[in-house]
DNA sequence: ATTTATAACTAAACCGATTTAGTTTTTATT
DNA sequence: AATAAAAACTAAATCGGTTTAGTTATAAAT
């Protein structure tokens, strides 16, 4: 079985590519085209199994019903399961999401911006690198309808959807001194990630509020991170200045630092306390099973694809819906109460 | 800054369409275009940030340098690891990925094979819902390049890769036989994934080469297995037929099985040693620390990448690149051993 | 019998590139 | 000076659709 073309229909059938098209798009009645011809027309693209060039489509019709998602990784659950929930809601509109990883690159990021745009996606979501003005100020000026989630750039007007990173881990943070604990530990990366500052924030203004005069922060190079935890946690179990809680700024660190905590058979929680800022799908089997922030993926994933819809249809860039959303906290043994 | 075309570079430095088109192509040299003039237009091109547009690209040359990807989906681990992987080596080969998920839905699998043809995709890579003979056929039939991966069919001829299902599991059950366990429960999906078949069948195998003539099945429905977790484990560990060990043929049984498992207060690995076909992150924090058979993903999806693009370099959709990668084994309390 | 309206259909332009098959101009050769 | 060869450039077709501005044939209105 060939593949068949528009014009191959209409030869066939003895009428124009016109005629066709319109039939084979709904158009039929509206452009009064015989309902004998347009059974025809039906009957023989289904046999044929029809299927127009969405390129060609795209390029005549100037629209591609495709929404570009720009993230940091794929592989990270967060955004995967993000991409998923974005994927989903997108095709309930009729659109295809196209997705491409920047790996933390803002350069990267920007390549991608440009590349999306010339395959003509429709709109962008995009949790930026951060450090990227150039290309989201472009977008803004080219009234090309975009929506940040997860990051947002404070000093650029823009569309976005982010969690309350401040309230949430001022929440955390108070949440540790109401049980008590008073040597509070914050360990996250080195970023200027609005997101991070303001987990930070959070952390600090929680202690400034009930007169805790010190801070334990430790903040690890983006690339080493990993190498890094060791010893960062070393120091803050060392004696005289113990720590008797630690916060983690996201999942993949909690992961890491519990495990260092138990190659120092630190116990959790009586010795140290530990609250996670979002978190894997087992931190609820681990021992201790750790208390964490919840980022509302789903709920993130959706207003932003229903904001930028609207934009798309309105063909603007609108900059002024800006949401905020309220994170879950989800209390387990790690934090010290049940 | 207005979008500028092709035509209007043309048109502002007084040469024709071609000409440029050429120079932007890199085939200036070889048309014989004036250094001068290369220059030119490759000076104006980056002065007004020149792009063209991928549709009429893509069109006109009748390639996309684009390959789709169909999963299950996205948010699950596996799938999202497997997802930036091959993106990234895509990438590496200047080829974008699209991607979509199924939802393990097979009439959803068709619609977005179908869908990604349309798009001018010039390669799949698909984990299949394995209801999909139809589709898979005719791509075959169309000599489309693609390559199965993750799932197989095994009465198809096909591009596949795959890990050894059936050997890993072997070898996980004959771990627990060798460290004595007897009585060993199996909780899986009903489900004819041929992955999942070969899972059972290197459990049961393993168990009859042993002599053992008691196997404990579970095979939970897909749509319900969550509900039906706590009923499988009950049953597991009733006595006086209380097995004294589990194999979990996926990461989210494995999950769930030791969150109830918990719930029953059964000592792990004392009462019941638990292995885990393929892990989630925070495996090794759990109480106890869980032994995972590991999918190789990243030479998984390394493997697909290459293979594919041999094939759409050469417009041929070959069917003898049968790849089976052998899982890693990381040992852990929760078997027993260590 | 002429005009008007309607139904049914289509030619050709267009979207924005690539590419084939030239043409024109200049230089080299005899 | 005539011819061949090379250099520099381009017109127009093409990719596979959509859409505007018609045309033609028939029926209805005056």
């Amino acid at each position: 079985m060939k593949k068949i073309y528009l014009k191959d229909i209409a030869q066939n059938l003895g009428l124009s590519k016109t005629t066709v098209s319109f039939v084979l798009n709904g158009k039929g009645d509206q452009n009064k085209i015989n309902v004998n011809t347009q059974n025809k027309i039906l009957e023989y693209a289904a046999k044929y199994n029809y299927k127009p060039n969405e390129l060609a489509r795209g390029l005549s019709r100037g629209k591609t019903e495709t929404i570009g998602l720009i993230i940091p990784n794929i592989s990270d659950t967060f955004y995967a399961k993000i991409a998923g929930r974005i994927e989903k809601k997108a095709k309930e509109f009729g659109y295809t999401v196209v997705f491409s990883s920047s790996n933390e690159h803002s350069a990267d990021e920007g390549k991608l911006i440009q590349s999306m745009l010339n395959r003509q996606v429709e709109g962008l979501i995009i949790a930026s690198t951060q450090q990227n003005q150039k290309d989201i100020e472009q977008l803004i000026r080219m009234n090309f309808p975009f929506i940040l989630i997860d990051r947002h750039y404070p000093e650029i007007e823009t569309n976005y959807v982010v969690v309350d990173n401040f309230g949430s881990m001022k929440n955390a943070t108070e949440h540790l001194l109401n049980l008590g604990r008073r040597k509070i530990g914050f360990i996250s990366l080195e970023s200027n990630l609005e997101a991070l500052k303001q987990r930070l924030l959070g952390y600090t203004k929680a202690l400034v509020e009930n007169n805790i005069k010190t801070s334990y922060i430790k903040e690890l190079s983006s690339n080493e991170y990993k190498e890094q935890m060791k010893d960062a946690i070393e120091e803050l179990i060392k004696y005289p200045n113990k720590v008797d809680a630690i916060l983690f700024s996201t999942h993949y660190l909690t992961a890491l630092g519990v495990r260092e905590l138990k190659n120092f058979n630190i116990a959790m929680p009586n010795e140290v306390a530990i609250i996670s800022f979002d978190e894997l799908s087992a931190f609820d089997l681990v021992d201790p099973p750790i208390t964490s922030l919840i980022q509302p993926v789903d709920k993130m994933g959706d207003v932003a694809v229903e904001i930028l819809l609207k934009d798309i249809e309105n063909k603007k860039c609108s900059v002024d819906k800006k949401v905020i959303l309220e994170t879950g906290f989800r209390i387990r043994k790690s934090c010290g109460s049940v």
